[in-house]
DNA sequence: GGACATTTGTACGTATGTATC
DNA sequence: CGATACATACGTACAAATGTC
């Protein structure tokens, strides 16, 4: 499974196998993925090695960890379609804290903004895994 | 300063106190942050807390941190402007490792990607923070 | 509501590897 | 080459959130 010997880190490789158990749907979309402790005993690793495979996976968006529940794969969210304007212009980046909390953006989660400017002014501040802009 | 006794983790605390340096202007735009070591010292808190405040700031895009050499506060790239064609949509999410290597993402850097599709095809993905989109 | 097991979060220590200067 | 600095990875312990009985 994995070599501690590999050029790849642990942590990196353990990645790649859940990343590809996520693509093929052995890890379908809202299912739980192994606690920790359990991932510990299957791929003969420490806790500090699970904790940044889930670290690097939460910074892809595949995965999100709750407190005191698990980790689960990523549920794709229905669409909001947001128009932008004519001469409008758009941006992304990560959230603030304070945008984070505004916009319901879980603490466990890894999500950028969709930021819509008109004439130099903010318009508008979308989580970017509900929101879709169109321009007509 | 740190308040271990604190409802906020110590690493948040951190977190905000070195985000504050860098908004008031105390820590510009390409400064180098002191080493994990430094600290670890100035501040009175072990590695793992330092290392998790980074990881803070690095996923909200404010620093971005190079092995062998440190943090530092991430400059403002210059935009390259890309323009939606008509009818085209847009949304934002993190880039996969081939996505990072292509658009050349520094592993250190947490940076999502604009993805322009037009007729259900992915038209262009671009780095978020060189590109502004715009609409004619 | 309480008691409990499970699970993740926080935070320390230690050691070794590797990149940069 | 050495010094510095971050990366990886193990261990340990306690705190806090969750779900179940």
């Amino acid at each position: 499974m994995i070599d501690p010997h590999s050029d790849r880190p642990a942590y990196r490789q353990l990645a790649d196998i859940l990343r590809d158990r996520i693509a093929t749907g052995d890890l379908p979309p809202g299912a739980a993925l192994p606690s920790i402790k359990a991932l510990e005993r299957q791929y003969g690793v420490g806790r500090e090695t699970i904790r940044r495979t889930l670290a690097a996976l939460r910074t892809e968006g595949l995965v999100v960890t709750e407190r005191g529940y698990g980790s689960r794969v990523v549920d794709e969210q229905p669409r909001v379609y947001v128009k932008v304007p004519r001469g409008g212009r758009v941006r992304s980046r990560m959230p603030t804290e304070t945008e984070r909390a505004e916009l319901g953006i879980d603490p466990g989660a890894v999500v950028p903004v969709l930021v819509v400017m008109l004439g130099g002014r903010v318009r508008g501040v979308y989580a970017a895994d509900r929101t879709e802009l169109t321009f007509a």
